[in-house]
DNA sequence: TTGTAGCGTTACAACGTGTAACAGATAAGA
DNA sequence: TCTTATCTGTTACACGTTGTAACGCTACAA
């Protein structure tokens, strides 16, 4: 169902952050326009930043194409949907698998307020008509 | 407000992660009761899990109390809350800190099924009353 | 033809995690 | 009191991950 090399994703260093956040942003990039574009906060020789886009690629994270002599990296997997593989695995260890008492404790930790929960609630609402 | 150590916790190991499920199902326990208690799947010579237990309490995850000579380990905090910050620390990286698309994510994906939804919603509406 | 842009390979230090030995202290029993 | 069984303190080490980078090879461009 969902792709192996995904399912167990290990967690992202800093800098692998830094160039997932900048792909997820900007959509498919070269290493010299990953390099370029952190170069401010962040510099790095052009052998650093590829071999942070090779591992990536071999984490799952990133795909690449030939373009000329270029590699161009591109997400494998919206930063949404990985964010939400995340919750999940999340949910697997500390909740038997369970999203609720999670969300409960959200709600009570008011790591949602109360217009988000509306709208999602709305949301809710929605799908179950949508998709009976 | 938040406890600077917990607002840093860092991911637990797969020996780490045992050790804080049993502590957070029975309680307050001795390295001794851990280690028995995990010695079917998991044998450990008594100073490996000491020093897990020790890692575990420098990473803010656990405290000791002293009784007689023996440590006695407790959760600093609930699994629960635990969990929480976790999909926190997500929201955070990943959504710009808004946990409203990840809920939607979460929905498309399945991950939150329509009788916990349904839940939640009259949670959320209690919550509304109650707390207004 | 020679420079240069871009990839492949290899390296290495710092850190995290699992695993454990050994030493020192102390309570309990002979 | 002397000995031993328990506990804790300290130190170590191997292996994987992550950040950082050098060097070298190839192919296109001037």
């Amino acid at each position: 169902m969902t792709n192996t090399k995904l399912a167990r994703l290990r967690n992202l260093g800093e800098v692998e952050q830094l160039v997932m956040d900048y792909i997820w942003t900007h959509g498919p990039s070269s290493s010299e326009a990953c390099r370029e574009a952190l170069a401010s906060s962040r510099p790095m020789k052009d052998s650093t930043i590829r071999t942070v886009l090779r591992r990536l690629e071999e984490k799952g994270y990133l795909t690449h194409e030939v373009q000329g002599r270029t590699f161009i990296y591109k997400a494998s997997d919206a930063r949404q949907n990985v964010a939400v593989r995340a919750v999940k695995a999340i949910i697997d260890r500390f909740c038997g698998g369970s999203a609720e008492q999670l969300l409960l404790g959200m709600v009570d930790n008011a790591v949602l307020d109360r217009k988000q929960l509306e709208r999602l609630a709305r949301k809710i609402a929605d799908k179950k008509g949508g998709k009976p």
